[in-house]
DNA sequence: TCTATTTTTTAGTCTACCCTAAAAATATTT
DNA sequence: AAATATTTTTAGGGTAGACTAAAAAATAGA
């Protein structure tokens, strides 16, 4: 296994490629390489036994490289948690360091970092950890376009895109933040949350897609 | 740069190449590549201008091969702190993983976590940190095979070797222990060393000469 | 349905590392 | 001073991972 099989893996799973077929198009946007490297990186997991491969159609992730895409994921997230808690990064700040770092971490100093931590539940954005075995506990939530007037909530999950994470620092929505939606303007139009302390904010249409809530407030 | 890379000039710096010129031979023990492999990286470098070259003599590091030895030193031993101290490592668990996350880790992040470890001077056996500008703060010490009987020191630094620092917890040598030395046997026989509480430590010959000592006790 | 566009694959290159085996240079013995 | 041993370099290969350009296949549109 070397960084790039690793985080190849993880960009699968991240485009669903453990229930969905993954197109190579999607891959070479996600990955930021050309396509000729994506059907040569196709090839050498297929030969591993690591994804199965549909020709001309796209790939999917074997139990074999679910597994391996939840360890790659539990590592990177465990780092995030590390340098958002630990070194004080901003949330939009995490991700290109645990991005390298998660290749380079054994089981060993995984474990005790993890230890260390106070074995986190959630990452920075409040992604959830995979648990050490590779299986994931999954958390009940609701994409916030879903929800209509008068819903009250609190902020489960964010993207964790980095432009996306500097704009909800900006309009200072946090994680675990309860909120009133008290208004959705017709034809894509803005959203308006209260807070519990009456504090208005005003997201875009489209960044109520990247934000998962709690609805049992 | 990159891991190799940063290695090679690494495995230069510690067989003394910002002073004396380092053989090819020394660099194949040091890294267990082959001989080969050796000249060829030494074209590289010397392309890059990190190293001399003197054909069939060896290679010494430029003021630029320094400054990035001396970065990367400095990489491994704040991790190496931060493994030992944090999350608990023995001093001889620290190396391998400390010799991975040195080549992933940016500015950003070793300066975050250098603060967050309270600016150490020491990694965990006793090596100086370079400063942020890749100078070096000397520090006054003696090998303990030049000590005489009577002497009286505390311990500064050790050899970094796994296997070494395993045999210094067996013998229950620690940084900063004061001793003093009540017998050195002749004909290259073992030293005894005596601690404040008069617990008895003999150590053998070669030992002797992967210890440093501050006599300035 | 047939043409145009998009997507995927193939073919051919390139760089970074690594190797073994043989040749060349340097050091050491006798 | 030669012969022998050691060290370094060169020659020739190999793999992983990236690329561009061109061919092939699939999809979308008229
Ligand atoms: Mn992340
Ligand atoms: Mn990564
Ligand atoms: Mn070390
Ligand atoms: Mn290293």
């Amino acid at each position: 296994m070397t960084p790039n099989k690793e985080d190849f893996i993880k960009a699968i799973y991240e485009l669903g490629g453990h229930e969905q077929v993954v197109s190579n198009k999607a891959l070479v946007k996600a990955l930021s390489i050309s396509a000729a490297s994506v059907t040569e990186m196709n090839t050498r997991l297929l030969k591993e036994g690591l994804i199965t491969h549909l020709p001309y159609q796209g790939v999917q992730l074997t139990d074999k490289g679910l597994r391996i895409a939840n360890q790659l994921i539990r590592k990177h997230r465990i780092w995030e948690v590390f340098l958002a808690e630990k070194l004080g990064y901003d949330w939009n700040e995490v991700h290109k360091d645990a991005d390298l770092l998660e290749h380079v971490s054994s089981d060993f100093l995984i474990e005790r970092l993890n230890v260390f931590l106070g074995e986190p539940t959630f990452d920075p954005h409040g992604g959830v950890i995979p648990n050490k075995d590779g299986t994931i506990t999954e958390i009940d939530s609701t994409p916030l376009i879903e929800c209509t007037v008068d819903d009250q909530f609190k902020i489960q999950e964010v993207d964790d895109q980095e432009e996306f994470l500097e704009y909800l620092l900006y309009k200072n929505v946090q994680l675990g933040k309860k909120y009133t939606l008290v208004d959705v303007e017709p034809y894509d139009g803005p959203l308006t949350l209260e807070a519990v302390d009456g504090e208005r904010t005003i997201i875009g249409h489209k960044a109520a897609f990247k934000i998962l809530v709690d609805k049992n407030v």
